[in-house]
DNA sequence: AGCCCATTCGACATCTCGTAGAATGGACTC
DNA sequence: GAGTCCATTCTACGAGATGTCGAATGGGCT
């Protein structure tokens, strides 16, 4: 039964992988990249098929963790989204760091330094300043 | 004996926390903030007093993820000290997690959003004096 | 009512982390 | 050189998190 598995979070992290790409390509659907299990069974690359009920103890643990939103669909079935936009979730782990770090000033000066020009220019912009 | 704990990862971050000071006030000694074990343990704020073996445990866990950076003392002690600077440490998280985000530029403008006026203050700062 | 299938429950394995006693080994003493 | 002392290392166990499912449940449909 166990297959030599992935690291920690590894399944988890697939799983909202899935559900954020989801979430990215909304085609008009007022149900906001919402899949059902089968759906994110498919859609998760790894290689060795996952048994459906694996998929649904993560999701239903995502859920736990307030990382995803399970609603009713047709018949008895269950959709799952994302709560948030990768990038929102991004943003949140960013800032929580933010907060542990000591002294703030000090750890931008080190993360600017390791942003690549691209990114560097991506975060002025948002910052409201000129990017140059 | 077992005391229920804390939480995934709390004494590890603490005995960091205290590699961390030590290396923040470093007096010129050329061992930045070296420490041995029973000064990390004394170091150590939480209330109850964890058994010696524990602090070593802890530190040979840091050691072994490269977070703590063991070397030869007086006699056959060991000394301790942080690999990095918290701060080093808080912008290596920080840029793994922008690495790992599908779009840093929407990453950050929701960053930015959540940011106090004063560490949105310190990130311009800090970005102003990077070179273009 | 009976069958089907999606979902839920319950389980077990492994890994990480907290916690520490027992064992080991080098340094120092006599 | 043998004995002692103490820092370090080994070994271990409990609990929580995560991977991975098979068995049991339950709602809907024929």
């Amino acid at each position: 039964m166990s297959k030599r598995a992935r690291h920690q979070g590894e399944l988890e992290h697939q799983v909202l992988d899935v559900l954020w790409d989801a979430k990215g390509q909304q085609l008009g659907s007022q149900a906001v990249g919402a899949l059902n299990s089968q759906q994110i069974q498919a859609a998760i690359v790894d290689g060795s098929d996952l048994a459906l009920t694996t998929v649904l103890t993560v999701l239903s643990r995502l859920v736990d963790k307030e990382l995803v939103i399970r609603q009713a669909g047709e018949g008895r079935s269950l959709l799952f989204s994302a709560a948030q936009s990768r990038e929102q979730h991004s943003a949140e782990l960013l800032l929580k760091i933010v907060a542990e770090a000591g002294n703030p000033a000090l750890a931008f000066s080190h993360f600017a330094d390791g942003l690549t020009a691209e990114d560097l220019a991506a975060l002025r912009a948002s910052l409201g300043q000129a990017p140059a």
